[in-house]
RNA sequence: GGGCAGGUACCCAAGUGGCCAAAGGGGGCUGACUGUAAAUCAGCUGGCGGUAGCCUACGGGGGUUCGAAUCCCUCCCUGCCCA
């Protein structure tokens, strides 16, 4: 542990920016620290767990983390980051999707401990009760348009074509309100978020500088990039999310391993609680043999077993290692099934594959390995399309009950690393 | 309310009567090479069907025409300027 969550945080390269006074204050006080966390879908996806290590890190040196659901602010839309008006949501749906959230977040911290638990709230509990009037004489009266038109978020906005609209517009207003309630209730001194947050986090500050005369504090997380310059957290089958039922550990464990070896000490740092000496040490270990890609099997095995548990680690491990160590033949029905739990995998009746077969396209769709059948077509032509491990060469090939191992599982596989297995089902 | 400029595929962006399923770029997918990495090179990238064929598509609707993303009418949306 280092001496301050701050030097911490620092070595880690987690703070971009940090308001005048927040090293001493984080050195000094055990205080409450919130971060807000976007409920427009029911999981939370990879991109906020740099937010969350946040939190976590915090909790450990004694500060209590809090973690604030945009219940309220979801039905607004925050134009920070985004070049669009966003979606607005209904309240029902938030409500649903602070459920999944919360259930993830206790997997990082502890809102049980005595000294300082961690809390989640939703600022819909005090964003709804709100009326015009008295929020434009109260807060409103404090910020000069002015003042909001220098704001980075909302200038890009006012350069691009489609504009910004009053409701975006005011979502600075309501995030500043946000911090002074928690100011006010939590005696909240200090709001951390992604490094495009910080025209939001300043307004806040000002905000309780203004309405109570204290003093407020901010810090910022840099954006998680990768070195390919992609956005990361994104695979071709979408965003990878937290939730199990969205995105296996199998594939959870494998987006980790396929990270960059440029990315991947960073990415230790971020994502990991492994201290400065082991760091160091897989640092080496990708310099000088980067075959064995020994960082970045510390870095999903970390990740995966924060996020999924011990069990669901050991699963990814072992399907990871059938799959691209070993090869798949000799196996039997039943042990490709337990490798393959976590593995996307369809069930088809047995009659569809008996006599004549179905044909490999549909099949392929139906297994969620291509979006259309002319999709599918295409992979086999450019020989992306493998059973059992053996390329496909014949786009109207049909797969026959023979083509299963013990007649019930077959493992189809499309490129280098997207498996799929089908299952056969009786009745 | 008035004037002007726009709305093209995942994104940017060409195209202004047939040669347009729509240039180019980005992104994505697949292949080769590799270390489940990167870089590089190649192919593919609306759907359905046996690579000839059909269907759906250029903001919505209607029209002109043998034929429209391209011309006309109308509606909706966005930006800028004026009131």
């Amino acid at each position: 542990m280092e001496n301050s969550v701050y030097e911490e945080l620092a070595w880690r390269g987690m703070i971009y920016d940090a308001t005048e006074g927040t090293r001493e204050l984080l050195e000094k006080e055990k205080i409450a620290v919130y971060i807000g966390f976007d409920p427009t879908a029911p999981s939370l996806h990879v991109g906020s767990l740099l937010p969350i290590m946040a939190l976590v890190h915090m909790q450990r040196y004694g500060h209590q983390p809090i973690a604030v659901a945009g219940g309220g602010t979801g039905m607004i839309g925050d134009p920070s980051g985004k070049s669009q008006e966003r979606p607005i949501l209904s309240r029902e749906e938030i409500e649903f999707n602070l459920k999944g959230i919360k259930a993830q977040l206790m997997r990082f911290l502890d809102f049980d401990r005595p000294q300082n638990p961690a809390l989640l709230v939703n600022n819909a509990d005090w964003l709804l009760p709100l009326n015009l009037i008295g929020f434009l004489r109260d807060i409103g009266k404090h910020f000069t348009v002015n003042y909001m038109l220098t704001k980075e978020s909302v200038r890009r906005r006012l350069q691009q074509d489609n504009g910004i609209s009053f409701t975006e517009f005011s979502y600075m207003l309501l995030q500043a309100y946000d911090f002074l309630t928690l100011y006010d209730e939590r005696n909240c001194v200090m709001q951390m978020g992604g490094s495009d947050q910080w025209g939001n986090i300043t307004a806040g500050i000002d905000l309780i500088r203004k309405v109570r005369g204290a003093r407020a504090y901010g810090l910022v997380l840099p954006l998680v990039t990768n070195a390919a310059g992609t956005k990361f957290g994104k695979t071709e089958s979408g965003a990878v999310w937290l939730d199990p039922k969205r995105t296996s550990p199998y594939r959870f464990y494998q987006f980790w391993i396929n990270t960059d070896d440029r990315d991947v000490v960073q990415y230790l740092k971020y994502f990991t609680l492994l201290g400065k000496e082991e760091i160091a040490e897989l640092e080496r270990a990708v310099a000088e043999e980067p075959e064995k890609r020994l960082a970045q099997r510390t870095l999903a095995r970390e990740v995966t077993r924060m996020v999924h548990g011990e069990e669901a680690l050991a699963k990814a491990e072992k399907a990871s290692r059938v799959l691209f160590g070993g090869d798949i033949a000799g196996l039997s029905a039943d042990d490709l099934r337990d490798i393959f739990r976590d593995v996307p995998h369809a069930v088809i009746p047995a009659e569809e594959v008996a006599g004549d077969g179905m044909a490999l396209v549909d099949l392929m769709v139906r297994v969620g390995a291509a979006s259309s059948k002319s999709e599918a077509r295409r992979l086999i032509k450019s020989g992306g399309v493998y059973l059992a491990n053996k390329r496909v060469t014949d786009a109207l090939r049909r797969v026959k009950t023979a083509d299963f191992v013990d007649g019930e599982v077959l493992i189809l596989r499309r490129g280098q690393k997207n498996y799929y297995l089908v299952q056969v089902k009786d009745g």
